[in-house]
DNA sequence: GATGAATGAGGTTTCATTCAT
DNA sequence: GATGAATGAAACCTCATTCAT
């Protein structure tokens, strides 16, 4: 996708195809364990089951690997959240009294969900956004998907809504979210998970629903 | 306080004491220039005008230098925090009728204020915060310090909250605010800053004070 | 011929000789390009339309390549000089007042036009003489072809020649309108090329014909 | 000297120049032994007595440790040659009549004894002229002085020469005798040596004195 | 036969850290 | 105390060659 010429081998035979997963498995599994800067080609290769030079036939370097682990995830994300999100895209379609605050339930519960599939890969790449303008491009373009996903939700309901500025409360809604459900996935909490949760919904619900 | 043995002088003359001072100096700015991992011993030593000897001398590795900047750095922040959040401070305890919007927005001036000193250093702090559980742990307990300030706003207006839940509360609206607020200052927004802020405050005040 | 075990394949398929012809081709239009250590296996078979499995069984290594292109530039130059040389011989055979100024002057110009065929691969060949016995095999007894050319030159004169070890002059005369006809082709010079074949031609035909 | 930045130490300490002379004596061995493609950076720095890192910290690369390898050869040559030179200078300075046969033995003398040095390093450096343009250039610069110091003693008897373009027969002298003398002193020839030198003297002779 | 995937030894290079002066 | 030289493990990457399909 890049003008760079890559010495990238594209693969044509199944094995290749193969092969290059089994990479980007490896890959993945421990980057999730020890970080991109804690892990090295070599090792890569050795959980991989291929020689070294097998992994710089189908990448250049280290980084191109993390962005395509990055799509990868992002990709499995969207499905997951596609999928726990049906229930309130089923109930915005249908409905003309969708229950707000069973929306928003909802909404939590597929962000929710959707940092089950690999906190600490997340993590990761949060951690790399900052460093590498390449990982941030990814993120920022894969990000854009879910927020577009909350602003639908919103524009569905618009007329129930607090808020005039929908783009804007997508976004505020968005992080504000993503960002307390990922650090409770990611870290022990000395306080109950629950509560937390019940506050963030709360804080989502009145921002959203009530006028004050 | 510990019990490692730790080869590291202490300085004690002023001379020490302005060279170790230089050598954080000098790594804080590469830090912040280059990241943590892109930056090396030597380079800081350079920078700071010192040999690397003279480095190793003064510090063990380059991760307590690390370390010792993320403190001078909350430091520095909670300072320039206490100093913003002043007003707010002082309304709450003079006055019964605190104004709940303009508190909201003292406080989210005051966190906004603070991320002025150095975003790129923050960034880097939040990358490494996952990937070490040192930086993870001076990180906690730092970040407690602004959670408890938040604590204390909250509990000195308590009777007119529409929380019960003051702990979580905290944590709820110093996470969200946090995040939007250090993504607006690391990166280039494609809409409005002003509204972002805005959309912030109006979800934290109902939250916050709007019974629902 | 050898006594070497030779996995490569002896093409006797009219397609597959054409396929080694191809690999040939090749190989010397990027080691005239790149040298002989600036190119690699995979890049021979890659412009030479095949797969680097063909490369290898139409060759044991990437050194008889190599070898087998001298080989095929020697056989090309040493057709092109005795073509350019037919008047020197002719003149020879026929008259026996050979002008000894002409003679001269068409050995040089023999020798020059040799040189137009490929003066890159000439050069990698003198590189690789010092380094690789077989290389330096190959080219000693092509070069040896025309020292005897020159020697017989010598004797179908040598009543008229003022020099009376011709197997030495030979090698002299050889050796020395190489060099400097190989310089002038390889690299540009700063004075005319014109004087450096003149003064060539002149040291050439005082030191065979003129006595003193 | 370059204008590349070069993260090549400056010795200062005499430790440090005594190091990077080590490493340079060693290369220059290896370099002699096995040719520059055949001598890798850890065995120089193995043979060296010093770390790989040690290597690294005084040169970018291998290529400029042979440039400068070659500049110390070069020198080295010069003052041999000024040296073995000085009759034939002597001879041309005092008197009157120099005997323009002595003057010739002396002059291929001169280069004989230049290249008792290290008949395999130049060998070396004329392979890597061809695929190397800096090894080109730095080659080029010294051999000018060769050919100017030649220049001068046939302007010092130019009364006496048989030739006029002394500039061009300057170049064609130098690069006559210095290839033969080359050839000479790498390989064993099939014929006398001295049968060689005697027809080289007598071409330079005849040419440079014998008007015909 | 042909293909291109796979190998892995071996080369280059970096850098945190130690040590002699 | 300070200096900067030295270390060497470990990372990165290449490419001639073999091998499964």
């Amino acid at each position: 996708m890049g003008t760079r010429t890559s010495k990238a081998r594209t693969p044509v035979q199944e094995r290749a195809i193969h092969t290059r997963d089994r990479i980007l498995r490896a890959a993945r599994a421990l980057f999730e364990e020890k970080g991109y800067h804690g892990t090295n080609s070599k090792e890569i290769a050795a959980r991989a089951g291929v020689a070294v030079g097998s992994f710089y036939s189908y990448f250049d370097e280290k980084k191109p690997v993390f962005l395509e682990v990055i799509r990868q995830y992002y990709r499995e994300i969207a499905e997951k959240t596609l999928q726990e999100g049906e229930p309130v895209a089923a109930s915005l379609k249908v409905g003309k009294k969708a229950d707000p605050k069973k929306t928003i339930r909802e909404l939590v519960r597929a962000l929710y969900e959707a940092h089950t599939l690999s906190p600490s890969l997340h993590r990761e790449i949060t951690a790399m956004i900052y460093s590498d303008p390449e990982v941030e491009a990814v993120s920022a373009q894969e990000e854009r998907g879910v927020r577009e996903l909350i602003l639908g939700v919103l524009s569905s309901v618009s007329e129930t809504l607090a808020v005039s500025d929908l783009e804007a409360a997508a976004r505020v809604v968005h992080r504000s979210a993503e960002e307390i459900i990922h650090r409770l996935r990611m870290f022990r909490s000395d306080i109950d998970e629950g509560r937390i949760l019940r506050e963030l919904e709360d804080m989502l619900y009145r921002y959203l629903f009530v006028k004050g």
